[in-house]
RNA sequence: GGCAGCGUAGCUCAGUUGGUUAGAGCAAUGGAAUCAUAAUCCAUGUGUCCGGGGUUCAAAUCCCUGCGCUGCUACCA
């Protein structure tokens, strides 16, 4: 019999931490950072103590997206994860996020415990198989999940409008209802088609998982959350997708395969079981429903459904441990704005790290979100001038010029060496009692309130320097001046130690030093004696200037205008170019183009016609009455048997086309100079 | 639309089961000090605790209502 969770001691049952899966279609941002950035302190701390921890991570790889990027991309899948693999590894370690393994969900080892899973749901009678209707494209010869096809809302009749949502009248409804469908890859219309789906009667846990939740497996605003969630009654869940998909077969199914939010959370266990099996270790010891070890995972406010819900009931069902502690954060805003990628808002890990013109810029950022991180799911707010503010208060000049005074006091009034002295008995004591509060704010994940008591204790420390003078008492009692001293540098130290997990570049500066490297204990003892190594700067401050690269558009030198810039031209070159304003007032699609619009526009003086490659971003209906920039002085040419008598501007971004106008409406005709 | 949460000093946030003059950090102003990273230390807050109504001896805290913001709303990662 496996022991319970109850007969081992804390300290030696395995503990196995988790971000969520970052999903393979794009960059790490600052918003997936601040989950690894807590979860990575969360680790850090437990190791410190001498838990054995295990920080497991991988790439979520499977699902429509990954597969649309690709073909947009004219590459396979696997070259596409890949590429994200190694841009993700690249983002993290540049934060000292010090995953045990970062794998993928493209595994062996994935696919063997989705099958696993997906049996054991079967097994107990919890998959049924339905037919239902779907959109399908025969274009692109696929259905249409509700996202992949746009049309009128069936409620509010308000255009373009996703196929699960109005964002508009804010209704829901099918797919199948929307009205004027069509598929938002090609524009065509879709057709509707029979399919049969395999879904988790969720429907049938519900008393499994009330149990499981009343715990204190989350935080008190979560689990009110669910317990909406639950009383309003579980749905069956769809977990197959129909081919061509890229992701994992369904065993008995064909043409069928798993739906990626199935077999991304088993990453977590495909990816412990990676690490097993290359440290030796066996996998039933940390995953086993029986197994001593605590499974511990950090997710974001918008995936707890997946986590509360779906994925107890997968593990439950297939003999494996359930999560005893699911911390859930908010999101990170930038400046009031919301971090977002359709608004562009967003900044990317890689861009933090080379453009932040500081050399501790991620360091500091990890102390930043740790410096406002608590235990609740509340969106955090990151703006440079509190970053620089909080930063430089705390790091350079409380803790890092108490250091540099104390040390360069020592290195010149006492040889570099601790003074053989004790110190200050009443400071020591409040070290200690402060590193009793700080264990337990970590274990908590409130490092906020950690940051707090670590800078009480560092202006502690400056006080103590500033109220005992020891400039002055050098010369005249030097033993005083040498407790001082020792009682500054082992502040310095402990406020080191406690920081670690959150700083653990910082704390390295201090353990070159002293000459040996801190467990959570060392922030107790005295460094009397000590013969100190070379005096580093722990935290040098940073300048709000050091934003300028990432807060406006990007400076022109550090990155390449993509495409590059065409060759200069004067001002005459320019002037050949004849640009006018021009309003649409008729607009069709060309026939047997998908890509070329037939539009006519109004110059004022006259009408033309102008044939535009835009037909895959805009509707003809919807363009006219819409001012557009025409060049007019192009030579008429016939696209697709068609006359163009000019071009309309467009700019594009990305692979987008985005036609051009004017700030306000002006009069049809009027030049562009 | 439904559900949930939030709205406290210029900024970021604490405020436990309702109880004395509502707090911290940063910023700001003045002062002290000069060992140190122009760093440090001390002093200084007349805040409609979003508005309105109610319960109570007593409300930032509980109830109702209005306004504003946010999230979720499942076959969208």
């Amino acid at each position: 019999m496996a022991p319970s969770k109850n007969s081992t001691p804390e300290p030696l049952r395995p503990l196995l931490v988790t971000s969520a899966l970052p999903y393979a279609n794009a960059d790490i941002h600052l918003g997936h950072l601040l989950e690894a950035v807590q979860t990575d302190i969360f680790v850090r701390f437990q190791k410190l103590l001498g838990r054995a921890v295990t920080y497991v991570c991988a790439d979520d790889t499977h699902g429509t997206p990954i597969q649309l990027a690709a073909i947009r991309r004219g590459i396979t899948p696997e070259a596409l994860i890949a590429q994200a693999y190694e841009n993700h590894t690249r983002d993290y370690a540049a934060f000292n996020i010090g995953f045990d393994i970062f794998y993928t969900t493209n595994s062996p080892e994935n696919r063997f415990y989705a099958e696993t899973i997906y049996e054991g749901l079967k097994r107990n009678g919890l998959i049924v198989t339905r037919e239902i209707e779907q959109f399908f494209c025969e274009t692109d010869r696929r259905f249409l999940p509700d996202r992949f096809i746009v049309g009128v809302c069936p409620r509010c009749g308000a255009a373009d409008q996703y196929g699960d949502v109005c964002e508009v009248c804010k209704s829901t409804y099918e797919p199948t209802e929307l009205k004027q469908a069509r598929c938002i890859t090609c524009g065509k219309t879709p057709v509707t088609r029979k399919s049969t789906h395999a879904f988790v009667t969720l429907n049938k846990c519900e008393a499994f998982l009330r149990q499981y939740l009343t715990g204190d497996v989350l935080q008190e605003d979560m689990r009110n959350f669910i317990d909406t969630w639950i009383k309003d009654g579980l749905h069956q869940w769809c977990i197959t997708r129909d081919a061509p998909y890229f992701g994992f077969a369904v065993p008995d199914m064909p043409g069928k395969y798993f739906y990626v939010w199935l077999d991304a959370p088993i990453g977590y266990l495909s990816s412990s079981a990676r690490w097993c099996k290359d440290q030796g270790k066996n996998i039933a010891d940390y995953w086993d429903e029986n197994a001593s070890a605590e499974i511990v995972h950090f997710i974001g406010k918008d995936i707890v459904y997946f986590h509360t819900l779906f994925w107890p009931v997968m593990l439950h069902n297939a003999g494996f441990k359930l999560p005893s502690r699911i911390f859930v954060h908010g999101f990170l805003n930038m400046s009031g704005e919301k971090m977002s990628k359709t608004r562009g808002t967003f900044i990317l890990a890689r861009d933090f790290a080379e453009r932040v013109a500081h050399p501790q810029a991620a360091e500091y950022l990890r102390f930043f979100f740790a410096a406002k991180l608590g235990a609740t799911s509340a969106d955090m707010e990151l703006d440079p001038h509190e970053f620089v503010n909080r930063v430089n208060a705390v790091l350079a000049n409380i803790i890092g010029n108490l250091h540099h005074r104390t040390a360069i006091f020592i290195e010149r009034s006492f040889n570099g060496a601790v003074p053989d002295a004790a110190w200050d008995a009443s400071l020591a004591a409040t070290a200690q009692e402060y590193g009793k509060k700080i264990e337990q704010l970590y274990k908590n994940v409130e490092y906020k309130s950690v940051v707090e008591l670590v800078q009480a204790l560092g202006t502690m420390g400056n006080k103590y320097f500033q109220d005992k003078k020891p400039w002055e008492s050098v010369k005249t009692n030097p033993d005083e001046a040498a407790a001082v001293m020792v009682t500054c540098i082992n502040i310095v130290k402990a406020c080191a130690v406690f920081l670690k997990p959150i700083t653990p570049n910082l704390a390295a500066a201090l353990e070159r030093q002293v000459g040996f490297t801190f467990a959570w204990n060392d922030f107790a003892f005295s460094l009397r004696n000590c013969k100190l190594g070379p005096t580093e700067k722990l935290a040098t401050p940073i300048d709000i200037a050091a934003f300028a690269g990432i807060m406006g558009p990007p400076p022109a030198d550090t990155k390449a205008l993509e495409p590059p810039l065409a060759p200069e031209i004067d001002i005459s070159e320019f002037g050949k170019t004849d640009l006018r304003v021009a309003t649409i007032v008729a607009a069709e699609r060309v026939k047997k183009s998908d890509k070329l619009l037939k539009l006519q526009v109004d110059l004022g003086a006259e009408k033309r016609q102008v044939v535009a490659g835009i037909g895959k971003f805009y509707e003809p209906e919807k363009l006219i009455g819409k001012q557009v920039v025409i060049v007019a002085n192009l030579k008429p040419a016939k696209l697709m048997g068609e006359t163009s008598q000019g071009m309309v501007l467009a700019a594009k971004d990305g692979d987008k086309l985005v036609l051009l106008s004017s700030e306000v409406l002006v009069a049809n005709g009027s030049k562009i100079s």
